[in-house]
DNA sequence: ACCCATATAGTAATTTAGACTACAAGGTAG
DNA sequence: CTACCTTGTAGTCTAAATTACTATATGGGT
């Protein structure tokens, strides 16, 4: 048996062995994009990663991610969501650390990146020009993104990606960049209206060089209400 | 700050503040059960509880949710999944444990009950006569069971519910027992046969006082390939 | 021989999906 | 001011799928 390392543990101090690394996909040009940091320093430095940090004793998982987000991105109030827990055993090297990852979806026109503590650098990254990241974050992304493909045609998540008001064109646009693939736009029209999950603002777009598109907004009431009756949401 | 304690670890020791539980479906006489064990000693001794244990600093997750399943039921070989990790700050009591949950389904026929190491009972439990249960499992169970429900109409996991050949009427009521809802025969009947998922055996029930039904068998490459090609499941 | 339970086949009305056409609106370049 | 370019929006037609049924088949039990 091999001694590991003694250690005090208080009640602020975080908890061994127990990470967090957040997925954030963001939307913008028609594209989708996930934010890395660069890391600044330890063994990983100038090595691009998935945000991510330490859980403490006294908060909780969910908190903990919420907290981490916020620090390195100046997000909060966003769709925030457990994904997975990794846990092989040599997934982290020197020492045993298993991850908690979760996922966002957020607006890119949101918020401004600045980089954090213990962090080079922030940006966004085309989701097909994702660079050799830190770890198993590689692994991890590929997995979530499979993940999100297939949850986007099953529950209306998408609509975090997007402004509050947007055209029918950018939900379509959306759809297009997370399924790879072209999609018909009056049969998309047509079948995103009919569930009556959209509601038209009365406004158009402005400085746009074509027709102004009307704006529309999710109704997330009515689907809470369209669930309760049982009702499954499909692009 | 208040002083916690102290611990030496070696290679083979659990980790310390994590666990793992377990929710084992398991379908007869058309209705779902889950297997839940009594505790024997501890503070929760005479409490009802998930199957779980801790994970071992020189394996997996998955692996440890693997070995914990087979010391408490003695199953091996069967569609385990994580579910997901649960970690609010008060959910164990006396000290910070988070847990990370999976779940499996399984043929109830295919083993026999024996209870494990500090177990003093298993047994299968109606899911609509589920007792109270130690720590947040009453809570874990809920969010699971509603997974269930979302997952099974969107992948065919639920076939693992089944004995290798099956009828239609019984897959029929697995999916009504799970959904809650009473689905129309034939129609159920031609929807799943469209699909070319189920080989027939040429071979039928016996023993019935009816008419014997035709028996099935789930076609796992085929359903492999048609994935391949993007094809959606969906009962 | 009849009854009963379940299996299995079929049918008709309705809804949905998919491919495609047509027209509208509004900015821009000449 | 007009022709044109781009995107928005409406409509049409066909095939396929869903739904709610009805009808018939099979085989054991009494």
């Amino acid at each position: 048996m091999e001694l590991k390392f003694f250690k005090l543990k208080f009640s602020d101090e975080i908890i061994d062995a127990l990470s967090i690394d957040c997925i954030i996909f963001g939307f913008k040009n028609s594209s989708l994009y996930i934010l890395l940091v660069k890391h600044g320093q330890g063994i990983t430095k100038g090595q691009w990663a998935l945000p991510g940090g330490w859980i403490k004793y006294n908060e909780s998982v969910d908190d903990a991610a919420y907290r981490i987000l916020t620090v390195q991105t100046s997000v909060s109030k966003i769709y925030l969501e457990q994904f997975q827990t990794f846990g092989d055993v040599n997934r982290f090297p020197g020492k045993r650390v298993l991850t908690v990852c979760y996922y966002a979806l957020v607006n890119t026109e949101d918020f401004e990146l600045h980089p954090g503590v213990a962090v080079s650098d922030a940006q966004w990254f085309d989701i097909n020009q994702i660079p050799k990241m830190a770890f198993d974050h590689n692994i991890i992304f590929n997995k979530c993104f499979k993940f999100l493909q297939h949850k986007i045609q099953h529950e209306p998540i998408g609509f975090n990606l997007l402004p509050k008001k947007f055209t029918l064109l950018q939900l379509q646009e959306l759809y297009e960049a997370i399924l790879d693939k072209e999609l018909d736009k009056p049969n998309f029209r047509r079948k995103l209206l009919k569930m009556n999950l959209l509601i038209p603002c009365n406004e158009k777009q402005n400085d746009v060089a074509h027709r102004a598109a009307n704006l529309f907004r999710f109704d997330k009431k009515a689907y809470d209400k369209l669930i309760d009756k049982g009702f499954s949401f499909a692009v």
